[in-house]
DNA sequence: TCAGCTTAGCGTATTTATTACGTTAACTTT
DNA sequence: AAAGTTAACGTAATAAATACGCTAAGCTGA
């Protein structure tokens, strides 16, 4: 801890959205915090899960490492999106209080990038949320938040659907093998619209990165779906130049 | 002087890919930088447009004031794209002493968000430049360059490029009034393609947000052009939110 | 066992967008 | 007045997106 405290750089931070998809619904991995309110009371809120970066550390890295600490997973998906550095972004006496007491330092301003993370849940260790008090929560029920969290989240939801309509990585949110019915709900969820399913399996069909397994749903009461997997060499190569623009 | 120094957040710093367009070429505003070589001889080569934020500055703050100090311009066209904070960014002994030198302080780790900025060159105040060693650079003759800013370059020019494929803001690096025909230029030079003037009419004029003027080109060895100009309005009535997908 | 329910998965017709390229119009230059 | 040049409109062919019908294959409950 006295060892932390030397080398961390305060002015410096990472924080991560890491999205997750389960039952149907889009989640964020956030951090339980504990703190003291105006009263004097402890009181708890929620917070990404981020940190500040150590003294030679690349961000991208502290961002795996907080990744790392929270899922047990490596080489995830992580794309930072945006920095946030308002000088008021730590301004409420509950956050420099918190700062004050989790880093011993007196803390004002940071200067945080923020970086989104695509996850498969059913892959990650729940040991490691647990013991750091993080949980799944549903992108629609986003409790209150610390700093400019609720911000951060929002944008990297926007960010995060912007990726989804432009390159396939909603496979990055689902168990290696899954259904394209799966795949549909995923978009349908992120995108917050509806989707004929005819014409979305033609589309994403046609794109020839997904490949068929053998492998069919077993125990469903209906027609049993095959299950698909991305194949990321058929994609770089069928990957076009799009050369047009839209607007 | 002492000021400044006294003021200066040495951690943080913004740093601007200020894109102009004149002559049919995209162009890049950069500052030559004098500094010492490692013979100790007196070196020039250039750097991006930037500065450290100051205390309690906001990022975006900082970025326009380097914008006003070289251009004279407020209210332009500013993106936040990235940030660099990789620790090996500032390690070049030309660099370390140039900071020295220009701050008085000793500075290894400096972690920048780097902005991209569109304006038009015939509107900017060209003794801004001057004074501050500024001059506009063709983006296919990037010279030498400071730090990492090659790289900034690099990825700021990507990211204008797809902007300009979602969205409409090519005008901000055109006067006011500009012809169809101005406008496919900039595309074509800053997509690196070559269009169909009759499509490329077609389909901006589709989108209707573009306005024809009386006014007509004057002097030019041929049919004169329709001036126009971009209708913000229009554009923000019928920008649809496109549900849809594209990969 | 079989009728009924549900989702998978294929197909077709219609509309809309993209691409390719022909032609006339309007101005300057010689 | 003819030649040169780019503007500006149009049309036909191709490709993509959308809307929706229909059969297939499993399970469930009477």
């Amino acid at each position: 801890m006295d060892n932390a405290v030397r080398t961390i750089n305060p002015h410096i931070s990472v924080d991560c959205v890491i999205f997750g998809f389960s039952t149907h619904q889009l989640k964020i991995l956030l951090i339980e915090r504990e703190y003291t309110d105006e009263q004097g009371n402890r009181a708890r809120d929620h917070k990404l899960p981020g940190d500040f970066i150590t003294t030679d550390e690349d961000l991208e890295l502290a961002a795996n490492r907080t990744l790392e600490e929270l899922t047990g997973l490596r080489n995830i998906y992580l794309q930072q999106f945006s920095v946030f550095g308002h000088p008021a972004r730590i301004s409420r006496r509950i956050d420099t209080d918190w700062l004050k007491e989790t880093t011993g330092m007196e803390i004002r301003r940071v200067v945080t990038t923020a970086y989104y993370a695509l996850i498969n849940i059913s892959e990650s260790n729940s040991d490691f949320a647990i013991k750091n008090n993080a949980s799944w929560i549903e992108v629609n029920h986003i409790p209150e938040l610390a700093f400019d969290h609720r911000r951060i989240i929002e944008k990297g939801l926007n960010h995060l659907q912007n990726a989804l309509r432009n390159e396939p990585i909603g496979f990055e949110l689902l168990p290696e093998k899954f259904t394209i019915r799966e795949l549909q709900t995923l978009y349908e969820v992120i995108l917050n619209c509806k989707l004929d399913n005819r014409n979305f399996r033609k589309k994403i069909l046609k794109a020839r990165h997904l490949v068929q397994l053998d492998e069919k749903q077993a125990g469903v009461a209906h027609k049993p779906a095959h299950f698909y997997r991305f194949d990321r060499t058929v994609y770089e190569q069928n990957r076009t130049e799009s050369l047009g623009f839209n607007f």
